[in-house]
DNA sequence: CGCTAACTGGAGAAGCCATCTCCGGAAAGC
DNA sequence: GCTTTCCGGAGATGGCTTCTCCAGTTAGCG
């Protein structure tokens, strides 16, 4: 992509860019975009200056991390459309979504509208074009029930996001308990047995605190 | 309460202070706890130096607005128990507790765990006694699924806040949909109808991007 | 009606935190 | 070996919130 370069790169800054890639995905997945370059730069072994001559601010280098993760959220998007059961293949497509997002704070946060809004502004039509067509096709079999639209995709995974917090302090599947129960609320009827149990009553503050203002 | 009072209290002190409390309930519940104190006294016509000689600090103007909320969940919790149906009896909990989040950014945060960690300590207990109840008789009763539990509750409050903020942004009531989506995952089999069509594809992103990083 | 104790208001001090710059020193590679 | 490019991290900068201080005002008693 970069044709005339006047000296080809040097070896060490080379690495040191890649290092910073690599340092920006960890930190960022840990702990969302609120983390900050001179973070990333300490988690990446170099200095600030070295982070801020690769990229020029923040948003820079968190939209290459970005490009990455939500490029993989609309292939999966893609991917599922093979599936022959329309409900399974919905049922995947959130199950590996919700799988990402939870290890991915940084994810999260993108697609649900903190963090870039750029990226975030790309990924949901994709997504949502995909998404349609699985949502038509199940409710054509009477998968789910009549009155549910592809938009309620966006808004089962913004309110997963609690789930994910409360997953971090505890039980790391815990949201799989509650993704499970949205999407028993898009059935038609009849809901399997819920996954993972729920988080014991002397733990709930725990829970619910899960990465909010320390203590 | 306060008994030795050297002087009485003058009149427009006593007047401030009710302002004070006034403006702290109206911008708690629109912008969360996120509001400066300096923002409750401008709101409520007064200086900040006047805030400050009547409450020592955030905290204590925010717990004395909050004790009243969270007491009319904690009374709303065991009034829906005279309610014969207990299916009717949750729900009808959960729609009051949600319409009081909904109007109350500050309440939702406090029973999430953001916000005043003494107050939510408090709550939750109160809550889960009644709901555990409630629970339980549905259960036996059959109307909600065997694998359901109380806690769970809190994670649907939770997983809720999101929901809200979709609703600020162009469909006051739009939360009334997931709510109701997550009730019908709680159901053993066969739901109502969603309340509120869902957000068009078009303004997803408004929707999402609801009150966060302005833009 | 006048006096004084008590209250008011808002400018600004103090502290915090993230972003980004600068430059002496190091080392890559012709 | 020498020049050119890059490194690292201290600290300047700016934004934001919390809380203080005190000159000026006012309530309400005597």
């Amino acid at each position: 992509m970069n044709e005339e370069r006047a000296r080809p790169v040097r070896k060490d800054s080379a690495r040191n860019r890649a290092r910073l890639v690599d340092a920006a995905r960890e930190v960022f997945a840990e702990r969302g975009f609120g983390a900050t370059l001179d973070d990333i730069a300490r988690h990446a072994g170099v200095g600030t200056g070295t982070a801020y001559r690769h990229f020029p601010n923040k948003q820079a280098i968190a939209a290459e991390v970005l490009a990455e993760a939500t490029g993989a959220i609309a292939q999966d998007a893609r991917d599922v459309l093979e599936i022959e059961d329309s409900w399974l293949a919905l049922v995947t497509f959130c199950e590996r979504t919700a799988t990402r997002q939870a290890a991915d704070r940084g994810l999260y946060e993108t697609l649900t509208g903190q963090g870039n809004q750029d990226e975030q502004a790309k990924i949901w039509p994709r997504v949502v074009a995909s998404v349609s067509e699985l949502f038509d096709r199940a409710r054509a079999a009477g998968a789910i029930r009549p009155d549910a639209a592809a938009q309620d995709i966006a808004a089962i995974f913004a309110m997963l996001g609690p789930a994910f917090e409360m997953s971090r302090a505890i039980t790391p599947d815990l949201w799989r308990r509650y993704l499970a129960l949205l999407l028993d609320g898009l059935r038609p009827a009849g809901q399997p047995q819920l996954p993972v149990p729920p988080p014991p009553v002397e733990q709930l503050d725990a829970v619910l605190f899960a990465g909010k203002r320390g203590a």
